[in-house]
DNA sequence: ACGGATAGTGAAAACGTGTTCATTTTAAAT
DNA sequence: ATTTAAAATGAACACGTTTTCACTATCCGT
């Protein structure tokens, strides 16, 4: 096994491996280990001259290799139904960036298009070993999820205080949760669409399987009646432009006389507001008045302006990293909840 | 080593191996592999009861493992500057999309914001031993690229029949290519103006390094000089919406007359639109007429509704696909050209 | 019934890495 | 100078898979 490798090594320019390295060191093959793994015990002028070397034949530890010992892929899963959502794919740059430099590389995965997940997928996924999880969307259950999926372990956004999906007391699984108050930010929204002449509120809401949605509607709910207001109209949505469009054409149909539409997410705002200044030839804020959800790049345009509650995606995604990185350091920690915060984000859709 | 593995078991439920369906099933672990790959040779029933088997153990062949020795990571890694950016998005979406249906997962890199790449970066990647990458980020060098990343064959593409950066002479790799032809689509833009009385032109650029940019500023010159216009004014640009709107409030602060202006990119003609419409109060399409580029899905909304030239997704995607999938199957098969074509999408920003 | 081809099978050898463990070298402390 | 601790080192093993390579059972046609 000394001479061998060389022949096949003449005959294309083999990838460089350990030993290649560790070779043309003189040292042994463990040394060039130890050379990349910064906390090893090495003598400082050992690891430069590896290092050295290692540059100039490119060598790089290979993942496959070092995964199958270490148990850590550096990889993390993405689940998403749709990446060209503005809020998502935002959430996933975001992400992205602050992985890479932890030196975790974000793999993505599609649901179908109901949000649910194929079988062949999830136990497509299982293989990669993935060190954790991140589900965008909210119709794969917690169970399906841990079950199939090994060691790796997923992170939850929960939507409300006294999160109402992750954490049964059925389930053996705890799960590591970031909690998005949104009452707070939807309860200032209420009050300057209330202030700005508001009567006859309306709900559009985004795919009704959605956690993010249904708790958006309770919350919406819970500030009317709080704040003394009748219950809100609620309109069927999924998120999209196109239905948000539809849903508006079809409430101001019957003539209800709606003043004040508050959207699940930003890109049905749109929706919105666009059937109501080209197709209904209403004014916003005049006439309507509108609020979306998320403070998504496009709502800062000024065709749309529009007055949102934000949710501040550099605190959310830093949330995340933290969850994660933490699990991975010690898989046998107690369940920790992160707190995220909202607050609204005042334009040209409600008032000037 | 028959009973050692047990006493482990016992303490956790280790993950289930093709060892531990081996002996569950009562035959050898190169049954179990070859169980799972379809051209193998197996007696039927055998391959079905370790099927069975496996998926009660919730048992999924390892990833790393396997890529160890087969040479292939199924990790196809997409190199890209910005996530949110919409055209991008709907980009990487359909080819996750597409990717997954074969087998394949989808790995994320960002590039620094000038869109080149760190040399820490490279070297990661390459440590990942993607199948194949796609570099949407014009600024990384296809010898860079080759350079630092063993097996992977990049596949490039270009906006021009003549090809003007990769297989140039100098290099010894030669790539695989996507050829998009956007002279065709330019034309329709810019015949559809002047047939709406367009006298005097501009062209809003995207980011100067960006090859894309580069052959559309090319080719629209070269339209207008083909039917006998004047030289257009060049704006600077970067994609963006701000920069958009900025470039055009410049414009047309020394009073320059244009009354026709092509984006190179879609977002970047919403930032022109808006700057006409909300900060210098003129109309699109009676005083100014604008065209964008992509038809991203945002162009068909209402308050924009613009008219674009379209580079179609779905070819663009499936062409992509067929392009990697050779390149997998046949590592030495001679460099491939797919070409694809553009057309005008007529709206509302040049004429009802 | 017989030869020959073919499908089915498992032992052993890779693939490239990190980690134990026992050993040697170096540094620090008396 | 001598003991004690600490740091540095490499051999062997482990991780989970696929791929040779022989070998056996099964099938076909004359």
């Amino acid at each position: 096994m000394s001479e061998h490798p060389n022949i096949q090594e003449a005959k294309r320019p083999e990838r460089a491996t350990a030993d290649t390295v560790a070779k043309l060191a003189g040292v042994s093959r463990v040394a060039v280990s130890r050379a990349f793994n910064p906390h090893a015990s090495l003598k400082k002028e050992k690891r430069d001259l590896i290092l050295k070397i290692a540059k100039e034949l490119g060598y790089t530890p290979d993942m496959a290799g070092r995964a199958l010992v270490t148990r850590r892929s550096h990889l993390v899963g993405v689940i998403v139904p749709d990446v060209c959502s503005p809020w998502e794919s935002q959430e996933i740059d975001a992400l992205t960036t602050a992985l890479q430099g932890e030196g975790f590389a974000t793999l993505l995965f599609k649901t179908r298009t109901d949000q649910s997940m194929d079988e062949r997928l999830l136990t497509y996924m299982k293989g990669f070993n993935l060190d954790s999880i991140i589900a965008f969307a909210e119709n794969v259950s917690p169970d399906t999820l841990t079950h199939s999926l090994g060691r790796a372990v997923p992170i939850y956004v929960s939507y409300s205080e006294d999160g109402s999906l992750p954490n049964q007391p059925g389930s053996t699984s705890v799960f590591d949760r970031l909690i998005v108050d949104q009452k707070t930010g939807i309860d200032q929204a209420v009050a300057l669409m209330q202030a700005y002449g508001c009567r006859n509120f309306a709900y559009l809401g985004g795919t009704t399987t959605s956690l993010a949605n249904t708790e958006r509607e309770r919350a919406f709910k819970c500030i009317m009646k709080e704040r003394g207001l009748p219950d809100p109209l609620v309109l069927q949505g999924d998120y999209t432009y196109e239905t948000a469009l539809a849903s508006t054409l079809d409430l101001f149909k019957v003539g209800e006389g709606v003043d004040g539409i508050f959207s699940a997410n930003d890109v049905g705002a749109f929706g919105v507001i666009d059937a109501l200044r080209f197709q209904l030839g209403l004014r916003v804020p005049e006439d309507v008045k509108v609020v979306g959800f998320d403070d998504i790049a496009q709502s800062g345009w000024l065709s749309y302006n529009l007055t949102t509650v934000k949710i501040d995606l550099e605190d959310r995604v830093r949330a995340l990293v933290r969850l994660i990185l933490r699990r991975l350091k010690d898989p046998n920690a107690p369940a920790m909840t992160e707190t995220l915060q909202t607050r609204l984000i005042v334009r040209g859709t409600v008032g000037s």
